[in-house]
DNA sequence: CACCAGGCAAGTA
DNA sequence: TACTTGCATGGT
C-alpha cells in the first residue's frame, strides 16, 4: 500500500529527512569550485560511480582546463582520454562537447541562465542530445540553485522500499511526490537528495539491503 | 569470475 | 506506452 493521505505522504517526507539529517548531518553537496565544475560533474556521473567522477575531474583540474574556454579548445581525442576512468567516455566527450556549445549560445555565463524561467531552462537543457532529466535537475538545483528535486535510482529504490511509490515509479512521478509535498527551498531539496545519496550507498544498494544499522529502520 | 555503479538515447513493438 | 540494448571503467 502506497502512503495513502496527502498528509501522511507530508509527514513521512519530513520524517525520513530528520532521521538522515540526524544521522548524517550536512553533506555540503555539490562538491565542486564553481558552477561550471557542477555541470560537468553532471555529465560524468551519469550511472558512473563518483570516485571514478572525482579522477576524472581530477585530470582536468591538473590540466587547468576546467572552464568553457578551455574546454572547447581542446580536441575531442583528448578530452576523451582525460575523462576515461568516469567510463563511457566517447559518448559523454561528445556530451560535454555539445553542452559547452549549448553554453556558448547563451553567452557562456552561468548568470544568464539563472535568468531565465527554470521551466523554459529545464526543457532548454533536455532538448540537448545527452542531457536527460536527472542531468537536467542536477543542473538546476546543483549548479544554479534552483528548487527542483533531483531523482536516482537511490530515491526510487527508497521510496519503494518505504511504501512511498511502486518501484517502476516514473521519473516525474517521484519527483512531484517531493516538490508537491515539501516547501520549494532549493537548500532544502539539496540537502534531501544529497542524504538520500548518502543513505543509498552506505544502505541501499541491491546486494546489501535492509541493514539493521539503517537510520530509516522501522519507519 | 560475476555483478554492480547516482543515465541516456535510439530502436522496436 | 513499455521494453531492450549499447555504452566502458573501476570496485567488491
Amino acid at each position: 500500500m502506497i502512503a495513502p493521505t496527502l498528509k501522511h505522504r507530508k509527514k513521512k517526507l519530513l520524517l525520513i529527512y530528520k532521521k538522515l539529517y540526524n544521522a548524517f548531518g550536512p553533506r555540503n553537496w555539490w562538491p565542486g569550485d564553481s558552477p561550471f565544475e557542477v555541470m560537468v560533474g553532471a555529465i560524468l556521473t551519469q550511472n558512473t560511480a563518483w570516485t571514478n567522477v572525482e579522477k576524472a575531474i581530477g585530470n582536468l583540474k591538473r590540466k587547468k582546463i576546467l572552464s568553457v574556454g578551455k574546454l572547447s579548445r581542446v580536441n575531442l581525442k583528448a578530452l576523451k582520454s582525460l575523462i576515461k576512468p568516469s567510463g563511457f567516455y566517447n559518448q559523454k566527450a561528445r556530451r560535454i562537447k555539445t553542452f559547452l556549445k549549448f553554453l556558448k549560445s547563451r553567452g557562456s555565463k552561468i548568470g544568464n541562465l539563472k535568468k531565465i524561467d527554470p521551466g523554459t531552462l529545464r526543457q532548454d537543457l533536455l532538448n540537448i542530445n545527452g542531457i536527460g532529466k536527472e542531468t537536467a535537475d542536477s543542473i538546476l538545483l546543483y549548479a544554479l540553485e534552483k528548487p527542483i528535486f533531483v531523482v536516482d535510482a537511490y530515491t526510487k529504490r527508497m521510496c519503494s522500499r518505504h511504501k512511498l511509490c511502486n518501484e517502476k515509479v516514473e521519473y516525474d512521478t517521484l519527483q512531484a511526490l517531493f516538490m508537491d509535498n515539501l516547501p520549494q527551498k532549493h537548500s532544502l531539496f539539496n540537502e534531501y537528495h544529497a542524504l538520500i545519496v548518502e543513505l543509498g550507498k552506505r544502505f541501499c544498494k541491491t546486494r546489501k539491503p535492509l541493514c539493521s544499522e539503517c537510520p530509516l529502520k522501522g519507519i
